[in-house]
DNA sequence: TCTTTATTTAACCATAAGGTTATTTAACTG
DNA sequence: CAGTTAAATAACCTTATGGTTAAATAAAGA
């Protein structure tokens, strides 16, 4: 496995039961076995996927008596979002360029519809 | 491997050199020899990232002659991005929320100095 | 203190990932 | 056609990942 945070991030968001132990986390804090109940799944495994997400930097957690509450870190998708962002202005250009390269053609078409008076569909 | 789409994506991007691949796409098309040389790595390594690359739908390739240029799929973050979506509102309430503690917090700061007319620092 | 509840650790297994070298395929070039 | 350039495939190796069962640890409760 790669050590730089980014990688160790993607690594840790490329399972789906991750995402969804984070989307449930979303909805607020909670315990280990109250995690792992909509898995078919072994506590192990659970625990496991807890502990990549933990390394990651993903969620953090407490202790309540005898349970280990897990929640979502602070600033847990920072790096990822500030990663995209450099691909979304490029995406963004590129519709842009799209977007005005269609714009150009429909002008010249509109001009086409112009000299030829209706002749075509 | 997971095979669902942002899985894959996800996957995908935990590398560090794939990372590197895309950023260099981001400057625009090129050749696979062209991509491979930041790296010390032989070429059925580079071509091996690529595939994972394509298998993931963040680049498309052509051909050129012998060459077979790479460049990043048009719409290749677009479900990173969705999915992130969600969290960043997560984030967003979390910093709101902390904003409006530090905004009370100071209020009631202000009303104590005004209380005890200066005393300490 | 013995038991129960919550969770982790250890040991193991199968498969996937990321690299290598050697060989092939594909297309241009003389 | 023979040779060269660009890239992919095959076969292999090592380590990582995602799961298992069985055992250990931690805290609460009778």
């Amino acid at each position: 496995m790669q050590t730089d945070p980014l990688s160790t991030k993607f690594a840790a968001l490329a399972d789906p039961t991750r995402r969804a132990i984070l989307a449930r986390l979303a909805l607020g804090e909670t315990s280990v076995t109250e995690l792992a109940k909509p898995f078919d799944m072994t506590m192990p495994a659970i625990s496991k996927h807890l502990k990549v997400l933990e390394g990651a930097g993903l969620i953090t957690r407490s202790r309540d008596a005898q349970m280990r509450p897990c929640k979502i870190a602070p600033s847990a998708f920072k790096d990822v979002d500030g990663w995209l962002e450099d691909y979304r202005k490029l995406w963004e250009e590129r519709f842009d360029r799209l977007d005005a390269y269609l714009q150009k053609l429909q002008a010249k078409q509109r001009k086409k519809r112009r000299t030829t008076k209706r002749k075509g569909a």
